[in-house]
RNA sequence: GGGCGCUUAGCUCAGCUGGCGAGAGCACCUCCCUUACAAGGAGGGGGUCGCAGGUUCGAGUCCUGCAGCGCCCACCA
């Protein structure tokens, strides 16, 4: 009945057990189960174009903990994975790999075939990229990422995940595009997308408008330069300004100069007071300009009053907005200087000036206009070196602009005070781990300074489900848009055409014309719920999953995933889209920094699992605290492995003696007839402190603690391998007879089998294994253990014997090691001396204590004065 | 500048609602091939729990202030 192996090891588990729980459909959810029995977890879908590194094993297998946690306690666990293979890491590596590049306006082509060394040379354009269509596109990311999506799966079968891989989804596919369309759609029916034409941050690198989520400020140098302006009416000398016809202001950006609209200086600034009203001329551009006042403006920053350029910064566009002035835009689309003046540049001079900025990019401009304003003698003094912050698009190389431009806005609150409220109140519907955690959330929301901008002007994603109709002059009606049927999704604008229309009024005057954009990468990510659950698709399955249970997710993308979910939740479905949200921390180098791969510091997954083991892998994650960052410790592997190790050895002998007596709390007796309870002190103080354990364990699943339940566990595990089972060793052997051999039998498998389920969250592959040795069925279907069944099988509730029986079995070997003698060696006499209580406790266990100690004669003498238990030890002499 | 977190042995960290004679693992040192385990086992040294006050019979644990580190947000004149 047992089949306990010679040599048990560690080694193949993975391989074994991961195919055998596919084939046995272990993790398969079962989709009868109803709302109150399903666990669902909102799994992040990594994204395949890049490579998994240790961050990923980190954070996956704390999910995993709870989930297989809350598979043994009952649930039916809902375990889907996606993969992310929407947005510009994609597409980039598409583009570099195939040699292509999407363009939207070409027709799809059936009968393509991905270039093998960068495609027909007709076709191939300047970039040396061969232009294709958008759905040609789509399908080459299918090809590329279908492999990723192989490694990705192969991986976290090998880390033990326990996903139902018959539930997986893509960012990209068919399904999730038509979710994303149709969760578009009915935003835009409810009125919460809009379309407005408004200056917006912009990455000219990668030709799109960026959301206010996907910037990240970086450290760079700059100057500050002063600039005089003069004031209307001043007479200009020969020798400079006449004091008081001038204005200084100071600006990093001079490049911006003609694209001056206003000066500000503060109301309160009563330096500035006079000039309010007045108009000044900008230097080199001779344009007149107002000098205003808005609170905004910061008394002590540079000389106290600023140019307002449209648009050189976020607050530029808060004035340019407030104050209603005028818009003098100068940089395009593409980071350079538009190649006509805007309006206001009139005089010969101020023509010539833009002539020299013209076509350059802002860096070069930036050089010119200081040349020149040193010509004009408008540089007051040299620029001053600095470091300030500038706005970056995350993925972003250079600078951000801010561009004026038509563009989807989905409402998040950071417009409308009533919806923020209720935005922020979901939050306090979620339980967070650890509880913090909201705070990023609410601090975010309140900090929002505009909606959710979601169209990119990319090619590769999710396309706007739109066209718009053409009026007689051929210019598009933005405010008339023509909707798809949902029967029609998804649909691509650039080749489908709407109803009513055919493919020949494409652009045509009273024809349409489809809209280019794609949504942002998040605004597809934000329905993962949704995509998930069947929304819209599946009602039952809808019904029986959502809102979800727990999603898991990394701290840094509160702002961007977690926020955005809960507002396509809170505007599709009135509800927060999770009950927990478990946020995982950072693994971090030994230098204590992030580890990403453009610092080089990124060990690969596969290696470690191939050398430790995954259950090893993932103890060293399962000590990860909740929401903490973690360093990355190859020892902690090493310490799993040798735990998982122990695990079979410990096992090994427990079966290998008992023969695997069950203890059956209720009725049913082991194999050797009997089933309790447990009248032996020893081995009834260690079940009631296992039972203890197991409280303490749940405890802390049930607040997603997992690092707490594997604490207390390997604890206790220790203890019982050190301490208890040596002590009840030579009874189990049978030293002191049939009748307490029974005991220890049924102390040892009953202990094993809690402490199996216990770890089998942790260690699925090594738990499953012994398990196998002698039960039927997966350890991961088990029933997570319950106290009260180890309660049942010691009706007497003793107090301490184990932990003072082993106290004093570790005096007897200290005494042994500090004598450098084997633990072999016999103590001739051993002598204790304690309070009454604990003499009369010791006199149940003493047998054992002999056997462990190799005692030759023990003997209590009672001192109730002592706190703790003196013990005196004499050792056989030594022949050597 | 606003908010949050962290600061306990050389290192990585536990210490949850105040009782700890301050813990674990790693590293270090010593000893032991003991029939589950030498990819073991048994032991040992090592800390005024960031600093300063306060509450309390009692504070690593609660309160206040300060310092250092880190994160989020704001800061481009």
């Amino acid at each position: 009945m047992t089949q306990v192996p010679e040599r048990p090891t560690v080694d193949g588990l993975e391989a074994k057990w991961s195919q055998r729980w596919e084939a046995d459909g272990v993790y398969r959810f079962d989709r009868t189960a109803t709302r109150d029995q399903v666990f669902s977890i909102d799994t992040p879908p990594p994204t395949v174009s890049g490579s998994l590194h240790m961050g990923h094993v980190f954070s996956y297998t704390h999910t995993d903990n709870i989930a297989r946690y809350r598979r043994m306690a009952g649930d039916e666990v809902f375990y889907p994975m996606g993969w992310d293979d929407n947005g510009l890491p994609t597409e980039r590596r598409v583009q570099n790999y195939f040699g292509v590049r999407c363009d939207p306006s070409l027709p799809y082509d059936e009968n393509f075939e991905p270039p093998a060394d960068g495609g027909d040379a007709k076709a191939v354009d300047a970039r040396g990229e061969l232009a294709i269509s958008r759905r040609n596109f789509i399908e080459l990311c299918h090809v590329l990422t279908a492999e990723d999506e192989h490694a990705f799966e192969a991986l976290w079968r090998q880390l033990g995940l326990s996903v139902d891989w018959s539930m997986t989804y893509a960012t990209i596919d068919e399904r999730c595009q038509r979710i994303a369309q149709r969760a578009f759609l009915g935003n835009l029916e409810r009125g919460e997308a809009y379309q407005i034409e408004a200056p917006s941050l912009w990455d000219v690198t990668f030709g799109t408008a960026v959301a206010q989520a996907e910037l990240e400020d970086r450290e760079r140098p700059g100057a500050y330069h002063r600039i005089a302006f003069h004031r209307t009416g001043s007479p200009r000398s020969r020798n400079g300004p006449l004091p008081g016809s001038t204005v200084e202001i100071e600006t990093t950006r001079p490049e911006l100069l003609a694209a001056c609209v206003a000066l500000v200086a503060h109301p309160d600034d009563e330096r500035y007071q006079p000039l309010f009203g007045s108009t000044v001329l900008t230097p080199l551009f001779g344009v007149e300009v107002p000098v205003v006042a808005h609170k905004l403006a910061e008394p002590d920053k540079g000389t106290g009053i600023a140019m307002i350029c449209t648009f050189g910064d976020t607050t530029d566009v808060t004035w340019w907005r407030e104050l209603d002035l005028p818009v003098r835009a100068i940089v395009d689309r593409r980071g350079r200087i538009s190649p006509d003046p805007p309006h206001g540049i009139e005089g010969t001079a101020g023509r010539e000036a833009y002539e020299r900025l013209a076509g350059r990019t802002v860096g070069g401009a930036r050089t010119e206009t200081v040349e020149l304003l040193r010509g004009s003698g408008d540089l007051i003094g040299e620029p001053r070196q600095i470091t300030h912050a500038v706005k970056f698009f995350e993925k972003g190389d250079r600078p951000l602009e801010i561009v004026s431009s038509r563009q989807w806005y989905i409402r998040n609150g950071g417009r409308d005070a009533e919806l923020r409220d209720a935005l922020i109140a979901r939050g306090s519907e979620m339980t967070w781990h650890p509880p913090y955690m909201q705070g990023r959330y609410t601090n975010w929301i309140e900090g929002l300074s505009g909606d959710w901008l979601i169209s990119r002007q990319r090619y590769f994603g999710v396309p706007i489900p739109l066209w718009y109709p053409l009026d007689d002059a051929g210019e598009p009606i933005w405010v008339q848009p023509l909707v798809p049927g949902d029967g029609a999704l998804p649909v691509d604008p650039s080749s489908d055409v709407p109803a009513g229309y055919d493919e020949s009024q494409r652009g045509q005057p009273g024809g349409f014309v489809g809209d280019h954009d794609v949504m942002d990468t998040w605004a597809t990510s934000s329905l993962t719920p949704q995509i998930a659950c069947g929304w819209s698709e599946d009602p039952d399955l809808w019904e029986r999953t959502y809102p979800m249970d727990m999603r898991p997710q990394g701290h840094d993308i509160i702002r961007t995933w977690l926020f955005s979910t809960a507002v396509r939740s809170h505007l599709g479905h009135d509800c927060a889209p999770w009950h927990h949200c478990a946020l995982s921390g950072w693994i971090l180098d030994p230098d204590r920094k992030k580890m990403s791969k453009s610092k080089g510091n990124v060990v690969t997954p596969v290696d470690l699992l191939d050398t430790y083991g995954a259950d090893a892998v993932r103890y060293w994650a399962a000590n990860g605290r909740p929401g903490t960052d973690t360093a990355f410790d190859e020892g902690q592997m090493k310490i799993g492995r040798r735990l998982a190790i122990k695990l079979l050895n410990a096992a090994k002998f427990a079966l290998s003696l008992t023969g695997g007596a069950t203890p059956g709390a209720t009725a049913d007796a082991g194999p050797d007839g009997r089933a309790g309870p447990v009248c032996n002190a020893l081995d009834a103080a260690l079940l009631a402190e296992l039972a203890g354990l197991v409280r303490a364990a749940t405890d802390a699943f049930e607040n997603f603690d997992y690092a707490r339940a594997l604490e207390r566990s390997e604890q206790f595990f220790w203890r019982f391998t050190d301490d208890y089972v040596e002590l009840a060793k030579g009874r189990a052997y049978g030293g002191q007879g049939e009748e307490a051999a029974a005991d220890a039998h049924l102390t040892l498998t009953a202990a094993l089998d809690v402490l199996l389920r216990l770890f089998a969250p942790f260690l699925p592959f090594v738990t499953e294994e012994i398990w196998s040795w002698w039960r039927d069925g997966s350890v991961h279907r088990a029933t997570w253990p319950d106290a009260g069944e180890i309660d049942a099988l010691v009706p007497d509730h003793p107090s301490g014997a184990f932990e003072l029986t082993a106290s004093v079995l570790s005096e007897v070997r200290r005494a042994k090691t500090e004598a450098r003698r084997s633990l072999r060696v016999p103590a001739e006499k051993v002598r204790v001396g304690s309070t009454a209580v604990h003499i009369a406790t010791l006199e149940q266990t003493r047998a054992d204590l002999i056997d462990a100690g190799r005692i030759e004669s023990l003997t209590f003498v009672t001192d109730d004065s002592l706190a703790h238990p003196e013990v005196d030890v004499t050792l056989a002499p030594d022949d050597a």
